[in-house]
DNA sequence: CGCGCCTGCCTAGGTGCATTAGGCTGCACG
DNA sequence: CGTGCAGCCTAATGCACCTAGGCAGGCGCG
């Protein structure tokens, strides 16, 4: 019986790319193990279970994607970094459904609330805010609106919530500026 | 054997009160039919399948939905007429976390996409735009960023998203303004 | 008033997934 | 050249979804 050479690592990257390709519901350790061409059983030698599974997801597209953030904002500021930001943020939800949609689950506060990768995101948006000059409670309340707005169009979008005709892209960019005279004029 | 006298409503409406106490994943035909006092297989004659299910729980909440904001935004316009909707649309979405998961998930176009409750919450909000003189292609654009930021916030609230330890309702109000200013003066 | 029949619930059974317990084996290291 | 353990296995349980087909309680009709 040849190994299949398992480790959590490469799961986790099967089972994020499964995420992607069928929804993160569809994430099952049978399917996994299928892939492997390995018994499901095994699999528990590697993660926990079915939970641990999706918060590994979770973590490696926090990572992925604050990577992916900070390159696009480096060097930018206000009116740019934002675009940028924001562009780069829905492109990541579009095309990595399942990796986005782990990333919206709630994963045990005293297990991950620090992770590097969330606290990566949150600097980067806090950074952004600092360009426009907004400090706390500000920054807070700004940051929010901008996380619920990010995080609503793609969330809509990816569920083929916005049936009008009109192009999402050109919403998307009005709905951009509107936001950056928002942080320019904060109330 | 006395009958349990049950309907595709009742059962709908069960399911919907198990959805906001649970969670909508934790929403069985199997804890139904406890409920009920009643064998998994006798739902099967009221419902077609989980899926079924679940889609009719969605088309309830629209229409409750649509209720309660078409009352809130009663008599209103504005600013007034903005901030009614978001509170309402708000408190719903905590409120009966279950039932507006529901809402959010992709139902067969062909088949409910002109339902009436969603069509009402269509319409609503048009209607909220035409009070700030808004039309189109820039109803459209404006009617995805205001569902967006109040589902984004909804979603991300409900799932204990926003760590900072700020009250949410008060960034809120900001975004709110915010929201206001932008409708005002549209770019 | 009684008879049929349909509706409402049942039993039985098959599938898929999650998870636990415990066993065998080949590879690395002493 | 053993030996130990990591890596994979078999076996078994429980829960959920779903289908097929059976039986009976009460309503509609003659």
């Amino acid at each position: 019986m040849p190994r299949a050479g398992l480790t959590a690592e490469r799961i986790t990257a099967a089972a994020a790319d499964l995420a992607d390709a069928r929804g993160l519901d569809n994430v099952t350790l049978s399917a996994l193990a299928r892939d492997f061409g390995v018994k499901d059983a095994s699999l528990y030698s590697h993660v926990r279970g079915v939970r641990d599974l999706r918060t590994r997801i979770a973590l490696l597209a926090a990572a992925e994607l604050a990577d992916v953030l900070g390159a696009a904002v480096a060097g930018r500021a206000r009116r740019d970094a934002l675009v940028a930001f924001a562009d780069t943020y829905r492109a990541y939800g579009l095309e990595h459904p399942g990796r986005y949609a782990a990333l919206q689950l709630p994963l045990d506060p005293e297990e991950h609330a620090d992770d590097p990768g969330f606290l990566r995101g949150v600097e980067l948006t806090y950074g952004l805010l600092r360009g426009y000059g907004l400090e706390e409670p500000d920054a807070t309340d700004a940051a929010r609106l901008l996380r619920a707005t990010f995080h609503g169009y793609v969330h809509l979008e990816a569920g083929g919530g916005f049936g009008a005709p009109r192009p999402v892209r050109a919403s998307w960019e009005r709905s951009l500026e509107a936001l950056h005279r928002t942080l320019e004029n904060w109330p």
